[in-house]
RNA sequence: GGUCCCGUGGUGUAGCCUGGCCAAACACGCGGCCCUGUCAAGGCCGAGAACGCCGGUUCGAAUCCGGUCGGGACCGCCA
């Protein structure tokens, strides 16, 4: 069998007029017409037309797997069909055999419907051979043929580093391997390989990239799996501009070469802080206007109740004018109160037409149809809450508004920089921590006011953030250790603690590193983007579901008690863990 | 941990709000027959689900209620 070189199904046009071919391929589709049967032959390339006039015609049936002899050869004029590439030819067959057989499929391979996402991914092998798939498998292998050649072009070394490793200093939750030969010891599988590349830094690498496997057991999202890939690169004798650059001559150049799309460069940067005001978000969607704005300067004094409190305990008051959103009707604002309560807030509220009228007073209401920009026919709608809860909950609604109103322009391609952000932030008990990670480099000129108001402290950190998905972030980092001492105690950490956490580091950093920053974009957010899907699943070969499993394998699955045993691990846990 | 959506033959949907007309409809697929130019082929015939599971309400439940399992979206969490 020569079926590797033989031509592709899909590839063959009015050109092979006249040409003996051996095809090999999937029956996706059979016409029987009686006396001469027509199979649509499918292969990784597409399909094609096969006609078959034999004496023996063998029993065929759709996903049977056979080899093809025959002439390919324009189809009889008024014959064509202009929906196939292939439609100008078919393949008059002289000899067909059945490879292998198929069972009828779990679903059909050639439909435009979806199945199922849990039968789609108990049969994910099947759900693959769907066209639509298949193509997300070869964009993905372009993006990171791209980036290979992108990276190599500018003399970064891709450096493999270890899955089995040790635990970062990111925040996440770490998944953990136990230890055969060092018994109540574990490794944890890499969150991101943040120290090494550092530590390659130091070893003189000077451009580092990787196309690095990366876990993190938190909990999943549309975007989120616990097993991803990052483009993972680090720089040394680089500045923010040299980042910037670099990541946006990669974008345009996968935009291009993935998609034939120009993208606009350089990307606007925005403040985090005026990203959090403007769009409720970090990772704001700017396809569309809809601006969030602040209220409490216009109720000062208001003698509605909701807002006094919230104001009072210094919360925050936060607006969005809907283009002609007064024709909302009841039922659709209790949709968008759901929505807001979902997202942990108190709810929804709106002027005119709302309870609030008549407990706000005229000059308050003409303030907030200022503050948003609402014209005659907008509804403003009105979240009031802690800050944090206030922006989240008007962020998703500005979002739920575009979806719903249709106000998203489909087809533009918004990049822009979350530049600067901050370099401390409070944590749940109104502790001071790190937003990122405790070597982000701060603007040097505001280390002067850090012990006054540490939280305006801004960092040289940046997101890069396209159509409202964060698609990666990263910083220069700190390599005076006067500065590394400085941050480390102004985060109140022990110093056995930083020992212990990142001795490596410091350690290696006492013997000549240079000044160093890097990025890591996120390739599956990347093919997510370039193959027009908003789900992580579509672009990763075996995913998980939502829980974490993996319906085709069965995994995460019990072992035998001899392998715990050599672990010397006892499983005594009778429910799942809080989450 | 929380909010919300979904679960009907192999597949995709309808029915569920407003219980009985539903041992459940339609399309594709599947089995059989017819047809030499179709391409989502067509025509005729046929098989196939007691409606995720458990319990409750009711004279009566796919339809209402509670629980549970599974899938999904989001908040928290996670850069």
């Amino acid at each position: 069998m020569s079926g590797y070189s033989a031509p592709h199904c899909g590839s063959l046009r009015a050109s092979d007029d006249g040409r003996e071919v051996e095809l090999y391929g999937w029956v996706a589709r059979r016409r029987d017409m009686g006396g001469v049967v027509f199979v649509d032959l499918r292969d990784r390339w597409g399909k094609v037309q096969v006609v078959l006039k034999l004496a023996a015609m063998p029993e065929l049936r759709l996903e049977y797997v056979v080899r093809v002899r025959g002439t390919v050869r324009r189809r009889p004029a008024g014959s064509e069909n202009p929906k196939m590439e292939t439609g100008e030819v078919e393949v008059v067959a002289e000899e067909i055999e059945i490879l292998t057989r198929s069972e009828p499929p779990p679903f059909p391979i050639e439909d435009a419907e979806e199945p199922d996402e849990k039968t789609r991914l108990e049969y994910r092998y099947l759900d693959l051979r769907r066209p639509a798939m298949t193509r997300m498998l070869e964009l993905r292998s372009k993006v990171n043929r791209i980036i290979r050649d992108f990276m190599e072009e500018r003399e970064f070394v891709e450096v493999e580093t270890p899955i089995l490793t040790r635990s970062s200093p990111s925040g996440a939750r770490d998944f953990l391997v136990p230890s055969r030969l060092h018994p109540n010891e574990f490794y944890a599988l890499p969150q991101a390989p943040q120290m090494l590349k550092q530590l390659l830094m130091v070893s003189g690498v000077q451009r580092y990239y990787q196309i690095a496997r990366c876990f993190r057991d938190e909990n999943l999202r549309a975007d989120r799996q616990p097993e991803f890939t990052q483009l993972d690169l680090e720089m040394s004798f680089c500045d923010e501009e040299d980042v910037f650059g670099l990541v946006e001559a990669l974008f345009a150049r996968l935009w291009k070469d993935a998609i034939g799309a120009t993208i606009e460069m350089p990307f606007p940067r925005l403040d985090i802080k005026e990203s959090f005001l403007r769009y409720g978000t970090d990772k704001p969607d700017l396809r569309y206007e809809l601006e969030i704005a602040d209220l409490g300067d216009a109720l000062g004094d208001t003698r509605a109740e909701v807002f006094r409190r919230v104001l009072a305990a210094g919360g925050v008051v936060r607006g969005l004018a809907v283009p002609g959103g007064r024709d909302m009707s009841r039922r659709e604002l209790d949709e968008l109160v759901t929505v807001a309560r979902g997202a942990g807030g108190q709810g929804l509220a709106w002027v005119p037409g709302g309870a609030l009228d008549k407990h706000l007073a005229s000059d308050e209401i003409d303030a907030i149809k200022h503050l948003t920009g609402a014209g005659p026919d907008d509804l403003v709608l009105i979240a009031a809450d802690r800050r944090r809860k206030a922006e989240t909950v008007i962020g998703l609604i500005r979002q739920e508004i575009a979806r719903r109103r249709k106000l998203i322009r489909e087809g533009e391609w918004r990049f822009l920089w979350i530049n600067p952000t901050y370099l401390f932030e409070e944590d749940d008990q109104g502790h001071i921590t790190y937003a990122h990670h405790p070597f982000t480099r701060p603007f040097e000129e505001d280390m002067s006011f850090v012990e006054e108001r540490p939280y305006d402290v801004r960092a040289h950190a940046y997101d890069i953030v396209c159509n409202g998905y964060e698609l990666g972030g990263g910083s220069l980092r700190i390599y005076d250790p006067r500065m590394q001492e400085r941050v480390f105690q102004l985060l109140g950490m022990p110093l056995d603690v930083i020992r212990e956490r990142f001795g490596t580091l410091l350690e290696a950093f006492t013997y000549g590193v240079p000044p160093h920053g890097g990025i890591a974009p996120g390739i599956d957010r990347i093919v997510m983007m370039l193959g027009g899907t908003d789900n992580i699943r579509d672009v990763i070969a075996f995913p998980k579901t939502q829980s974490m499993s993996d319906l085709m394998l069965g995994a995460p699955s019990e072992v035998d008690q001899a392998q715990l045993d050599e672990l010397g691990i006892k499983a005594v846990a009778t429910k799942k863990p809080a989450s």
